[in-house]
DNA sequence: TTTCGTTATGTCTTTGCAAATATAACGAAT
DNA sequence: ATTCGTTATATTTGCAAAGACATAACGAAA
């Protein structure tokens, strides 16, 4: 059985995480259920930690990367911006490449 | 300011951690010092972890990366293996390749 | 056979983070 | 005005990981 090589990735702005993994779960969720709570549930975190991400991330980015709506018509609700939608599909790309990337990497190491 | 992309990689084996940031600067510290009680204080963590990490290093891998003396003139010490020192190598030049790349890849969301 | 500094290991305590719980604020619709 | 399901936030509770502490085992040398 050989090694395998892992990797998390995640990025910063000005020493606050914007994005990682777990965040993009997050946007991923919010994008497919219309609402902060409802991604929290399918997600099986609680809706505070599920806010608490969102809050960081949109307090990080340039942008906004949601745009959320209290009271109202059904409650409220989130949703992702353009920007959003295009932080997510860039941080997958990257995320699959740097994968791909150290895998390749790896025969450095089953070569010793 | 722009975004910064930081990463993490770590080596498997068979599901156990072999090696990561942590575990390579302790292999570090013990080649630098010659005992696994040394290394724990010059990293200013307790001799417990120090012995729990290197220990399941030297489970994991598939040859040994350390040779540790119990007793004897000195009370006994540690010293990495050709392997281990190999192992060491390998392991920051994967990481240092797997940051340029990284940054790299960065400019997907600088241009959002 | 005593000393010494190390490796090796168990146990107990702390403590920082996660989870649970509670509740306020909100605004459209009725 | 009341209801409703959200977002937003504070407070309390629980727990697992980390740390502190203690001690056994070891072997060369004096």
């Amino acid at each position: 059985m050989g090694y395998k090589i892992k990797s998390r990735i995640w990025i910063e702005a000005d020493n606050n995480v914007l994005l990682g993994e777990g965040r993009v779960h997050l946007l991923k969720a919010i994008q497919k259920t219309g609402s902060l709570s409802k991604a929290a549930k399918s997600l099986d975190i609680s809706y505070k930690k599920a806010w608490q991400l969102l809050d960081s991330v949109n307090k990080s980015a340039k942008k906004p990367v949601t745009i959320n709506s209290i009271g109202g018509k059904g409650g409220g609700g989130a949703e992702l911006t353009e920007y959003g939608q295009a932080l997510v599909k860039a941080f997958d790309e990257i995320n699959k490449n740097c994968w791909d990337f150290l895998d390749k990497q790896l025969e450095k190491i089953e070569c010793i």
